[in-house]
DNA sequence: CCATAGACTTGATGTTATAGAT
DNA sequence: ATCTATAACATCAAGTCTATGG
């Protein structure tokens, strides 16, 4: 049965694209699904002001809910989170309410969290039974919404519900966290959707915004945030037709830049040297951008988000120029936040016509002004797309990924290691990729923890081996003395024990080699969307890996086309 | 040219399921 | 069989880049 689903999957990357610009023929699905309504709380669960039971109205206690769950979070200690998270509350309190709850650290939340804490411990206590119910019910509602008629094909949705209500939860130093993100009503959505299909209905007594069809765009439901005022959407899943054609393209056109990136780097070397400060300005961006793998930096509103760059948005007060130190000339220190305010350190000597121009740019400058004041993003952009067809500064990031795994891998795999030894020699390559992208983690909360009991663990193999290895001599010996069959018997028996137990012992320790080297750094973000994975899928049929030890099986339906297309002598 | 809206990709983190240990 | 660490999956924020309209 299995074999014949697989048979039966649909090959797109074998049929024809569109080629005027439109995204499908024909589009049928049955909606989003909202949030669950709110419920209020039991008359138990008190909320105290200022020592004072007192009985909420259910929009206030809705949104202190939000709260009262997020009591242990940090969060909910920091000042703008507090001040935000107040103010909100306050538009849906009553006229009552408003003028007797002035003060957030007057406010007792105790009570609601301990229930909620209760709810969620009741919940992992229910019955096996009432576990499957809920597990059953799940899969019927993905049944009905989470699939869509695309053309002739049935797709996957990728997020089919929408965003419940809840407080904003902003990376960094947000100046918007805590503040309430409001509920979704099917007054606020748009559905997209082809004439010809069967329209998805609003729930009984509701109406959508609008139902349009416009088949240039690959959404099927979208709406308005309240925080940003930015538009959300719903689409298809990683696996889909749709998706996985602009992700082809996507590495595809990083092989354009792999022809050519000879010629892109002469050029913007030559460009230093330029009479113009914008072109110089251009040229070194560029060239942080090829070496160091930034992002390009577009400009942000001051005070909508937290305070972060990306290369064209770098200040003067995120360099730091070194003309000689440590043995080394001509070097900078970059220290920054950039996207989700993961903090970029390094400190990397450069070209000595780069280092001159960077002093060229610093002069008479404050800390807070533009490192590149004659260049941004679209200055750039439209700069690299003379260069080449198609070419913007993210294809940097995606060509530097997939060559950098290309020649990580021909470089780290032994030919004569055991399978998990080339599987850690995958996982470092990718490392270096995530390394280079600057895709970090928090250490896990356990991690010194699970550290040392994975040290434990080695620690009794070795001294099981070296039992087994005692035992194997006695056996050897045995059977010296005794020539019988039953003494031979025996020691082949030790032999394949005193094996087992070293290829554990390898397993064990190629694992914490793995974990330690990679106590921060996540491989995630890299693999799903920077590494060509045809190169991963050649690179196991080379050597005989089985495509499941390197993608899981989400990750297989994404890269089913890559899976399908590359042989073991791809190049990227 | 510039600002903004819109569409889509990328990203860390929170939550749930599962595999492996006991 | 149960527990628990980790992997898988879901979530939703935060980027990039293009289109649009003045």
């Amino acid at each position: 049965k299995n074999k014949k689903e697989e048979e039966e999957k649909w090959k797109w990357w074998e049929e024809e694209r569109y080629t005027d610009g439109s995204k499908w023929r024909f589009l049928e699905h049955k909606g989003p699904v909202f949030a669950p309504p709110y419920e209020p709380l039991p008359d138990n669960v008190r909320f105290f002001y200022d020592g004072k039971n007192m009985k909420l109205s259910a929009p206030a206690e809705e949104v202190a809910t939000f709260f009262a769950k997020m009591l242990d979070h940090e969060y909910t200690t920091k000042d703008i989170f507090r001040k935000n998270f107040f103010k909100d509350w306050r538009k849906e309190m009553t006229p009552e309410e408003k003028s007797k709850l002035t003060d957030l650290n007057k406010c007792n939340f105790s009570e609601m969290n301990e229930y909620f804490k209760a709810q969620s411990e009741a919940k992992k206590q229910m019955s096996k039974e009432e576990k499957q119910k809920i597990k059953e019910e799940n899969e019927r509602v993905l049944q009905e919404y989470g699939y869509c008629i695309m053309d002739n094909h049935k797709e996957r949705i990728g997020n089919f519900r929408i965003e419940p209500p809840g407080l904003f939860r902003g990376r960094g130093d947000h100046p918007k966290m805590g503040m309430l993100k409001r509920r979704i009503r099917p007054e606020d959505i748009i559905i997209n959707c082809s004439k010809d299909s069967k329209q998805p209905k609003p729930p009984p007594g509701t109406r959508w915004k609008e139902v349009r069809h416009d088949n240039k765009v690959t959404w099927l439901v979208s709406w308005t945030e309240n925080i940003q005022g930015s538009i959300k959407y719903i689409m298809l899943n990683p696996s889909s037709r749709i998706k996985g054609e602009k992700d082809w393209q996507k590495y595809e056109t990083a092989r354009r830049l792999k022809k050519c990136v000879d010629r892109i780097r002469a050029q913007y070397r030559d460009d230093w040297k330029s009479k113009e400060m914008r072109i110089r300005q251009r040229a070194v961006a560029l060239y942080f951008i090829d070496k160091l793998a930034l992002r390009a930096g577009n400009e942000k509103e001051e005070g909508e988000t937290a305070d972060t760059v990306g290369c064209c948005s770098l200040r003067v007060e995120h360099i730091k120029l070194y003309p000689k130190i440590d043995e080394q000339e001509y070097v900078v220190e970059f220290d920054f936040l950039g996207k989700d305010s993961i903090r970029y350190y390094n400190k990397i000597p450069v070209e000595k016509r780069v280092f001159k121009n960077l002093q060229l740019f610093l002069e008479n400058k404050q800390p807070e002004d533009d490192l590149f004041d004659r260049l941004n993003t679209s200055i750039l952009n439209k700069h690299l797309q003379e260069l080449m067809d198609g070419l913007t500064a993210k294809v940097f990031r995606t060509y530097n990924a997939s060559i950098t795994l290309q020649q990580q891998l021909k470089e780290l795999t032994c030919p004569d290691d055991s399978i998990p030894a080339k599987i850690l020699s995958y996982n470092r390559a990718n490392r270096a990729v995530a390394i280079l992208c600057n895709h970090q983690r928090a250490p896990p909360k356990t991690f010194e923890k699970s550290m040392q009991n994975l040290q434990t663990k080695i620690d009794e193999k070795q001294k099981q081996l070296s039992t087994a290895r005692k035992q194997l001599k006695t056996a050897k010996a045995d059977h010296k003395a005794s020539h019988d069959d039953k003494s031979k018997k025996a020691v082949e028996v030790k032999r394949k024990a005193v094996q087992r137990i070293e290829e554990q012992l390898m397993k064990l320790q190629v694992q914490a080699t793995d974990r330690e080297e990679n106590k921060q750094i996540a491989l995630g973000t890299s693999k799903l969307n920077y590494l060509d994975p045809r190169i991963s899928v050649a690179w196991c049929k080379k050597w005989g890996i089985p495509v499941e030890k390197i993608y899981n099986k989400t990750q297989r339906e994404k890269f089913a086309w890559a899976i399908d297309m590359a042989e073991d002598d791809y190049e990227f």
